[in-house]
DNA sequence: ATCTAGCACTCAATGTCCATGAGTGCTAAA
DNA sequence: TTTAGCACTCATGGACATTGAGTGCTAGAT
């Protein structure tokens, strides 16, 4: 059975208040607010019923009412309006993108930023392949009679490279010999192939050369190896001793830890296959102890073609879901078309 | 007139405590601490003198006394002993930096981390050029008919690379050309001198072959820019929180942004050039008012022969400036060591 | 001349008690 | 079904006394 109309709209009037002060809610702060032609005495009673049905709880007896997760959770899928940005914010949002295309990581990370400022909660950004990459091509360039600089380009356009030094010396001519196996034994590998072919080419080749060839090699799997990684990057944590839940440290320090080690993505409470656009997250959701208190909104985005990011707010569950989400989900959009996809324009933010 | 040797054995001890223990020392603690021969009185009237020498103050009238800047000095200058490492510590030093030689940033960026652990204190860390940076060479590696990858390298030995997506078509041969005009003109040049060749050249240049000269030009002098402009890059900011002169969140907060801002470093309260090898600053000798509460001791380290780093540790005046010290020297002469200087090796770790 | 013992004084920290007030649940009347 | 009224609960905060660590000073001991 589905709350009936009051109901909802005295939850609603509980949650957008919590949000709002950090205070449980009383019955008269929610009769002035839900614009209800009814007594504190009824709203009382219908707060006891919401609290029956477990949308809201009691710190202790005398206390207001502060939402639990499932009335978190009810107001994020039913209740709450999406809020639009203004104008001004935008225009924030876009000047922070429209800088000249630098490397991925930098851009990622300016987005983190800047999208951690216009939320006032910390952000983490995460970014990863789709699928597997492979090294599209080789390049060799001679510096001095024992050094070379080794240019690796994946298939997803990313060029890296590192200046080798050599145990002997090596002719203009070997390099190109070098450069030419390479090309042909080692592009469209993954790292794993790679690893394979490397070790059948070391049977039936000079000692000398596949010792050079090895040294290349091997970097080209780590190039591919820090590709595939997802290594997960935050901004702004210290957004979070702004808000009164943190301002007790034994509170904070625990999910600042977390939020500071530059972690594994592995160990992610990261769902990247959902379909959704914003993905909510709410406090005893989280599989990870760290965020049991602490709500996440994160939002995916396409990089090119082939790679995906993950772009999330961390903040306590009581955090403005409306604000965040609006601005998260117009963030991941903009992300996209700017990595190329062709998206329909974002709706244009009306004014306030 | 110098401190009488009791006297400083004193103050001495009330440094020491007040570092251990973050409270006001009184004359019993000390009494027991200093083995001294002498009542407590007499150390009571000893403490009269150094709080009018300025080296103690007293919180209020009947706590006990904390060292005041001018104290913390004397002792950084006189009284402190040297701590040894334990051969534990060193063995993670090593280990941290015996990693395979990646990029200078990230070898930096793992000191700080390390250094943080073992230190329990924020670390900042900047690395920058001694002189100006110019390019060594460049190399135009061809892609597809409309994008190449410029790689270059320079003096320092830095490489790097992008690509480049041209307006129009250009053959093997056309991009050849580039190249030998590219480093026939702008090798040896600093990224100023750059703008000014560029500039000269525009007049007697084709303007398609301009735009492809400017476009590899400008990338470079990015690259030398990026060389040059100092970093401050911060680890274990979340280490403040464990002083007791950060719980609270309003002493704790203006730190912490200031440090997590990624900042220039001209806007750094450091001298580069002192020659000393540790150098340590203590609150208000702190010209910025983020850190006037606040100790910095730090130490520089050279990076081959022309680049040199600034690498400190941030706490509280009431920091252990002992452990921190020690620490932070032979983690500066490992840095300088593993950077190709040749260094005497450093004093070996007694064991404690 | 020093050093020490003793004592009165100061002041932050802590604990107790009480008043206040916001908020609740329940009951009975509208 | 709604409302008014009322007794009850409990966190908050002020007032006040208590405690104890630490001080400065003085007078006697070395």
């Amino acid at each position: 059975m589905s709350l009936s109309d009051r109901k909802k709209r005295i939850l609603r009037a509980i949650v957008e208040t919590y949000i709002a002060t950090a205070e449980p809610v009383g019955s008269k702060a929610v009769s002035q607010l839900a614009g209800l032609d009814v007594s504190t005495a009824t709203i009382r009673n219908e707060m006891a019923d919401l609290t029956d049905l477990g949308y809201l709880e009691q710190p202790h007896t005398s206390a207001g009412r502060i939402p639990s997760a499932a009335g978190y959770r009810l107001y994020v899928n039913e209740l709450m309006d999406r809020q639009q940005l203004t104008l001004q914010e935008t225009q924030r949002i876009n000047d922070a993108l429209n800088l000249k295309m630098e490397e991925l990581d930098r851009v990622i990370d300016r987005a983190g930023k800047v999208l951690s400022q216009i939320s006032d909660y910390p952000v983490f950004t995460l970014a990863s392949a789709k699928e597997q990459v492979t090294v599209k091509r080789f390049d060799l360039l001679m510096v001095e009679e024992n050094a070379f600089i080794a240019v690796v380009m994946t298939d997803n356009s990313v060029v890296k490279n590192k200046l080798i030094h050599m145990p002997g010396e090596l002719s203009d001519p070997q390099l190109q010999m070098l450069s030419a196996v390479l090309n042909s034994s080692f592009v469209g590998l993954s790292q794993g192939e790679m690893a394979e072919a490397l070790d059948k080419m070391e049977t039936h080749t000079a000692p000398g050369a596949f010792e050079l060839i090895a040294l290349v090699v091997e970097f080209a799997m780590e190039v591919l190896a820090d590709q595939s990684r997802q290594k997960m990057r935050t901004a702004g944590i210290t957004h979070l001793l702004e808000h009164p839940e943190y301002h007790s440290l034994d509170k904070a320090k625990p999910l600042m830890n977390y939020l500071s080690e530059e972690r594994d993505a592995s160990r992610l409470p990261v769902a990247l296959d959902s379909g959704q656009n914003v993905n909510i997250l709410i406090g005893p959701e989280n599989v990870n102890d760290a965020l049991k208190d602490t709500s996440v909104v994160m939002a995916s985005y396409d990089i090119g073609d082939n790679m995906r990011g993950v772009i999330g707010v961390v903040g306590p569950t009581r955090m403005d879901y409306a604000k965040v989400t609006a601005r998260l989900s117009y963030f991941a959009d903009s992300l996209t078309r700017m990595f190329g996809k062709e998206l329909p324009p974002p709706g244009e933010p009306e004014e306030d």
